[in-house]
RNA sequence: GGAGAAUUAGCUCAGCUGGUUCAGAGCAUCUGCCUUACAAGCAGAGGGUCACUGGUUCGAACCCAGUAUUCUCCACCA
């Protein structure tokens, strides 16, 4: 036989993705059947493949395949994101690398450039999902910065702006002194840092007095509007009205009272500088305070500052307080544990900056898409993340949608000399609108800014369908809405409500029915996988090592729904193994030789039974896809597989050496077979196409590929058989159990008697013999004297071994049993004798403690005489 | 500071509205096997005071309260 003895999937995987391709098994056209719609969420376009990457697009891979051999019109979008910030930064400090600063570019002469590195490594990631067997319609493949999907974000810009959502106002924001822009609360995260608690003097004007107050930022001093304090706080009554002396720059500001201000905190004392912290914003506003603001867009300090111009933030902080220190004025320094927001694509530390930026209002336009998950018409999965997602929609702010960058789609705002604006899809309408308005119109130019990434993100299950500009047309209407969305909870936020709120502004619907939400992949020690870490195998490499089968099924193996998973490579070598597995069931169905005789009963009830183990099976199968555990749908097909399929019933039918099988079952086998292949398909795409394809199960057309063969659909379950089968595998397995501990070999057959009471074991007892390895198979009506016996059910077997059985040690064994017996008896009696208990408990649960005392008692019986012939 | 979740075998997790089994699976472990598909395998076995303490109930891994530990999200305390 020339076939390997393991399974290779290099060749396969190549061989079957491009016949795939070439076969158009992928492509999507609307037609008269049910849509199955997923798009992906969008990689960034600077990403390369991680294992998150890989979890999320193999959970879409699996639906999605198996939606495609449901019959249904499987459509799955792919895509990438522009993401504006990362992707900026990244063309930007490779232009450094060239010698290039931004600065000495212009817009038009930027983007050209980061337009050229897109074409060269956008593609990288999508590629990469190749590998992954992804069967995405890669010709519906799309960019959020596509001229299409563009014009999308603006029209919605406009109709939002119209629609009075939008509006540009001067605010605090979080402002990434790196990437020099504005970023959304959603992209800063909070880090708890070590930091110096600065207590700082003041001199209270025309006295010898000060007043302390602590600060980790003495950089911003310069910038106090005001020092606040309680009015109720006793300590400081004296000073109310006075006014202090900043240090260093000797400027003179009022001391302000209000109840914001935390007596227990510090020293009761707060600096206000209002143009570098939110609260002390807030104070300013209602204080009507001077806004200094003493910082570049950079973070270095401005000459507001007056002193130390030019420095960084940082070091002007570790100058100033050696200043202070210099002239006396801090009183103690302190360490100090506090939270510090850093940019999410960036990583700067964030600075509360007050600066002109557009906004969208969100209190109207969250309220929709809240309803869409409280009601339930979206379903989050897990359901554990309704709750925040509850939280958040019902507290949103409104959203930060300017970024201080080229790479992305630029604001349609227009500025005339006056610097008056208006909103406008180009230029000339610009004008129109100027003119309209009665304003000036010449020299106008356009906003600088570009909109946040997640504004167009947002759009995305719309605008890949061209939805936005072209509501009516066909595809649209005939694959939104999607049906599942798969993605991180990191992005929930971020990316998932806004595509409920924008889809609910166009269309009025959610554009989507489930969202799964898939954990995050930690390694061993629980930590989260990232680059950065270098604690992340390569997914490419994986695949190398393991198969692309063998790693989806790991992947797959160990990823509940919204669990983290920690991942290990011992869960790819399973999947591999698995994949070996079916690779030799394959071999040894091939191998057989056939014979022109009919198949005897047993090998017709072994099908009879595997039959009905499969129809049940897929039951189970179904009930976990419809509830997405994906991985207790594969665990289900592992056993199935393994257990069932090669364990027991090929063990049942297999010829003995070199004998030919019989045609009948030859061909049932290989149904058999067709339908497992087709079970795992969606898992394990490769192999799966590569031994359907195998001359073994006939001639195949073209397109007769496993990828749009049928799913297998419900049977007939034979109950009985199924029951009665169990038994026959406990006997067998109680069999080799006394072989094992008796050390005896398997090779020597042993005599069984069964004494048989319920079950007919005609069709079976073939079975038993060969599995079993049974010399010789009696049905006995009474005991077999100095035999080793056990109870398969209430069936009393005997096995009669050459050496003289050790009595004691079975006069042990069932004095053992028997006891367990009698505790189980007592307490079931105790139940049924508890007058609350029968009367409260349901009657088929009372009915069942009888059968289980019923039960126990016969094999009591039996086994008490069993004792009784012992001796 | 607020909210949510988790805690079941060495590991990763099931256990659906409390009532078939003094709790199941996969992996790992142990024992015996190179048995003519597969040692990436076969056969068999062992392994758990269901975090802790109380409570509700005829009955609790499951419900309630508290404690401990862990995780996640949210929040402006200088």
């Amino acid at each position: 036989m020339s076939i390997a003895k393991t399974y290779n999937p290099k060749e396969a995987e190549d061989k079957w993705y491009s016949y795939w391709m070439e076969n158009g098994f992928f492509r999507s056209t609307p037609d008269e059947r049910e849509p199955y719609t997923i798009v992906m969420p969008p990689p960034n376009v600077t990403g390369v493949l991680h294992m998150g990457h890989m979890l999320n697009n193999t959970i879409q891979d699996v639906l999605i395949r198996r939606a495609r051999m449901q019959g249904k019109n499987a459509c799955w979008v792919p895509g990438t994101d522009h993401a504006s910030i990362a992707t900026e930064a990244k063309v930007v400090a490779m232009l450094k690398e060239q010698g290039i600063d931004k600065k000495s570019l212009s817009r038009e002469d930027f983007l050209k450039h980061a337009w050229e590195w897109k074409e060269k490594y956008g593609g990288i990631i999508l590629k990469q999902l190749e590998k992954l067997g992804a069967s995405c319609d890669w010709e519906r493949t799309k960019f959020t910065m596509d001229a299409d999907l563009s014009e999308s974000v603006i029209d919605t810009f406009i109709k939002f702006y119209k629609e009075g959502y939008i509006y540009r106002g001067v605010r605090m924001v979080n402002w990434d002194p790196q990437g020099k822009t504005a970023l959304s609360d959603e992209e800063v995260i909070r880090r708890e840092v070590n930091q110096k608690l600065y207590y700082i003097r003041y001199n209270i004007k025309d006295s010898n007095e000060f007043i302390i107050i602590a600060t980790t930022r003495p950089e911003t001093i310069m910038a106090d509007a005001a020092i606040c304090i309680n009015p109720s706080d006793e300590r400081y009554t004296h000073l109310k009205g006075k006014t202090v002396i900043i240090p260093l720059i000797n400027r003179e500001i009022p001391i302000i009272e209000d109840e914001y201000v935390d007596i227990e905190f510090g020293t009761g004392c707060l600096k206000v500088t209002p143009a570098h912290d939110l609260n002390d914003y807030a104070l300013g506003q209602k204080h009507n305070l001077e806004i200094i603001d003493l910082l570049n867009d950079d973070g270095t300090l401005n000459a507001h500052a007056q002193i130390l111009v030019g420095e960084d933030r940082f070091i002007a902080r570790k100058k100033i307080a050696k200043l202070l220190e210099e002239v006396d004025q801090i009183e103690k320094i302190e360490d100090y544990k506090s939270q510090v927001g850093f940019s999410e694509r960036t990583d700067a530390a964030i600075e509360p900056k007050l600066s002109m930026q557009w906004w969208c209002k969100m209190d109207k336009l969250a309220q929709p898409a809240l309803d869409y998950v409280v009601s339930g018409e979206v379903n989050l999965i897990p359901d554990k993340f309704t709750s925040s997602y509850k939280h958040w929609m019902e507290n949103v702010k409104d959203w930060c949608i300017s970024r201080q960058l080229w790479w992305g789609q630029r604001i349609p705002a227009w500025y005339n000399e006056k610097n008056e604006w208006v909103v406008a899809k180009t230029e000339s309408e610009a004008i129109t609108e100027f003119e309209s308005q009665g304003k000036v119109s010449s020299n106008i130019r356009q906003e600088e800014d570009v909109l946040d990434t997640w504004f167009s993100s947002g759009l995305w299950p719309m605008s890949v369908f061209d939805g936005v500009r072209n509501p009516e047309n066909e595809e649209f209407n005939y694959y939104y809405p999607t049906n599942d969305l798969v993605t991180a909870p990191e992005i929930l936020f971020f990316w998932v409500a806004r595509m409920m709120i924008m889809g609910h502004e166009y269309t009025g619907k959610a554009p989507f029915k489930n969202v799964y939400l898939t954990g995050i992949v930690r390694d061993k020690l629980g930590r989260k996988m990232s680059k950065s870490l270098g604690n992340s195998p390569d997914p490419i490499e994986l695949m190398a090592q393991y198969g692309t089968d063998g790693v989806r099924v790991g992947m797959l193996l160990s990823s509940p729904a919204g669990n983290d998973l920690m991942f290990d490579v011992s869960y790819c070598e399973q999947g591999r193994n698995f994949a070996n597995k079916i690779w030799n069931a394959f071999r040894l169905v091939k191998g057989w030789e056939t014979a022109n005789t009919p198949a005897n009963e047993a090998q017709k009830t072994a099908a009879k039974w595997f039959e009905s183990k499969f129809n049940a099976t897929l039951i189970e199968i179904e009930d976990h896809f419809n509830h997405y555990r994906l991985s207790d749908a594969l665990m289900s097909t592992y056993k199935l597989v393994w257990d069932d399929f090669c364990a027991w019933y090929l063990e049942l039918v297999k010829p003995a050496y070199q004998a030919p099988i019989e045609m009948e079952t030859f061909e049932v086998v290989k149904g058999f077979f067709k339908r497992i292949l087709t079970l795992v398909h969606p898992f394990m795409p490769f192999l799966s196409e590569e031994l359907w394809h195998d001359e073994l199960f006939g001639e195949r057309d073209v397109k007769d590929c496993i990828i749009v063969a049928e799913y297998p659909k419900g049977g007939n379950i034979d109950q009985k058989i199924i029951k009665e089968f169990t038994f026959v595998q406990q006997i067998i397995s109680e069999v080799r159990n006394i072989r094992n501990t008796k050390q005896i070999s398997p090779k020597i057959a042993l005599p069984l008697a069964i004494n048989a009471t319920e079950i007919d074991f005609t069709n079976y007892q073939e079975s038993i013999i060969k599995l079993a390895n049974i010399e010789q198979l009696t049905f006995v009506q009474e005991k077999v004297a100095g035999a080793v016996s056990f109870l398969a059910g209430k069936e009393e077997c005997y096995v009669a071994l050459e050496e003289n059985i050790d009595v004691d040690a079975e006069r042990e064994r069932i004095t053992k049993e028997i006891d367990y017996l009698k505790g189980f008896l007592f307490s079931v009696d105790k139940k049924l004798s508890n007058e609350r208990f029968v009367q409260n408990a349901k009657p088929e649960i009372i009915q069942n403690e009888q059968n289980k005392k019923a039960d126990a008692e016969s094999k009591m019986k039996i086994l008490a005489e069993s004792l009784a012939s012992l001796s």
